[in-house]
DNA sequence: AATGAATGAGTCTTCATTCAT
DNA sequence: TATGAATGAAGACTCATTCAT
């Protein structure tokens, strides 16, 4: 029995299992064979079908995770100017992120930590909104005087070890002591 | 042609080839053959014959690399008292680490990483030495109310993001401002 | 050169070859590479994408292997009645196909030894037919009293010696001695 | 440590070992490492020191277990000269070495199972004082006439599937009445 | 757009045996 | 008499990809 779909529908269909699959089992062991069954999809010639090769399909993965992440966190922090307000939003609604969209955010980290070229990409995904906003923070004189790429990626690598709402309030706290100085 | 060494001498030749291995190519792809070929081993018997199965030369690995990251530590914090100084020390010592034992920093990670059931063990490990001298600092009056646990493994793993000794003095300073407040 | 069969042919292609591979050189030299190579297959990598695992093939020979001496007991007791004349029938069918299908029977005493699980099952296939045309001959007055299960048992490894259709007679008159008493 | 015995002393904790080994886990996983774990020893050098090979050791396992059966049942039968007596005290006396000597009986069905060259000799060893009993009872006029080969093997055939002793006392009745018809 | 079938390379582990004292 | 060390071959199984419709 043969069913037929759109091409996008299945490349879909394919890459959100593909995420589900990283998500729980990590990069490496996200075969084609435990996508298939995930899907259930009748064989892994569909996967090969759909996209060109592996790294086809994890750019795919990819790319709609960060798409998903980057709306959630525009949401977020849309139309706040307060520096400080910001960098608390910022931690709390990345802590945040963690519980609602658990497969998006570990599939970012497994496919950065697994594909090593893709690193410097991702790393200014993570860090360059915030970043941004350190800079403009003191040259309006509320964050004092740090290394703006240190600050920014010390708060995301914290960010990644938090596991409750608790843990990101108390990572606001400890990073706007550490940037109002 | 068989040439034989010492059990002792053989077991440390394969972790230290391992540890290579590991470091350069990751936990997953640090396979029995690509730890021989990088020996200069005859075959991967020898390994099977060193070490009960694969988890035992993980072990193996992974307990080297505790015992020179913690002498390190060990020997550059003796005789530090000075709280503060003490912070600056351990982050700045950390970061050197990465330049100094660049492949027994990676084995840590990537054996935490890819053995879950040890994260436990790692992480007291890599945050309990700094734990105990975060509360004393808070009982002296040094350092200001947090979250022990939180700033610990905040310091931990921004450690980990560090690259230059440039970066490790930012990042003491960083911790410094957020600990004493 | 790849040549491309039905799936239903080429896992009885499979099957068959190890089905003569198991009785020939026993159940545990029974590998893929021997199977693959009695078949003249491409690589063990076809058997694995037929079957599951081993185990999933040793269960498609053994139910091949069931069928067929099922099937051959049935059409050879059919329509017999007579309590005494199906047991002489029982016994020198069963030695009869030690000579017509000598690597199906060799197949369901080899899996019966080494998959222990199976035990229980494969008795009551052996024994179970036999049994109950004991039980139903002791009812009719025509069997002594003796114990059903130890008769049944005794007939059936009784048979496993036999080496030809005289041993098969010499038995049935042995076995008929015994029932009658 | 290097501990020194016996030759005698050493091949004897070696067959024991095995035996044991053989008895558990079978012929095929008999390995040495089981057998050097079984008994302790320092390393499979150490077998291979006192046998030639594998086939050296399992030749002295099988000619201890045979040791030890002929030397029961010879005890048990001794004296015995009523001929019906002795049948049922042969199969009762077989059905009890199941019991008392388990290792030992299982040794050799696992030894005459995988090594099909000693099967005629095994075969001689388990049938051959009973069948000289048969034709002595034959020539006495208290055996029917009947094969005296078949009836020997299918009694030793019938012994390996007792499992209690009441199966034994059921057998023994069962061919008593096949022998004296 | 989809599929069934096939494949070579690679994974770790176990095996009995041999080398060299 | 004993031992530590080493070994090549074989075991089942998984991998992403390609062939051929």
């Amino acid at each position: 029995m043969q069913v037929t779909v759109t091409e996008a529908a299945r490349r879909k269909q394919i890459t959100e299992a593909a995420t589900e699959v990283i998500a729980a089992a990590g990069y490496q062991r996200a075969s084609y064979a435990r996508i298939v069954e995930h899907a259930g999809l009748s064989s892994t010639r569909l996967i090969s079908y759909h996209f060109r090769d592996k790294n086809d399909l994890m750019m795919a993965v990819l790319i709609a995770a960060i798409g998903t992440v980057d709306e959630r966190m525009t949401a977020r922090l849309d139309g706040v100017t307060d520096r400080v307000g910001m960098l608390r939003g910022y931690i709390e609604a990345q802590v945040d992120l963690l519980r609602t969209h658990p497969a998006q955010v570990k599939v970012i980290r497994e496919i950065a930590q697994n594909l090593p070229d893709l690193a410097p990409v991702l790393a200014d995904f993570r860090v360059g909104r915030l970043a941004r906003q350190l800079t403009q923070g003191q040259r309006e004189g509320v964050f004092a005087e740090f290394d703006v790429r240190v600050m920014a990626r010390t708060i995301a690598s914290g960010i990644d070890g938090a596991d409750s709402e608790d843990y990101g309030r108390e990572l606001a706290d400890l990073f706007i002591r550490a940037c109002v100085g």
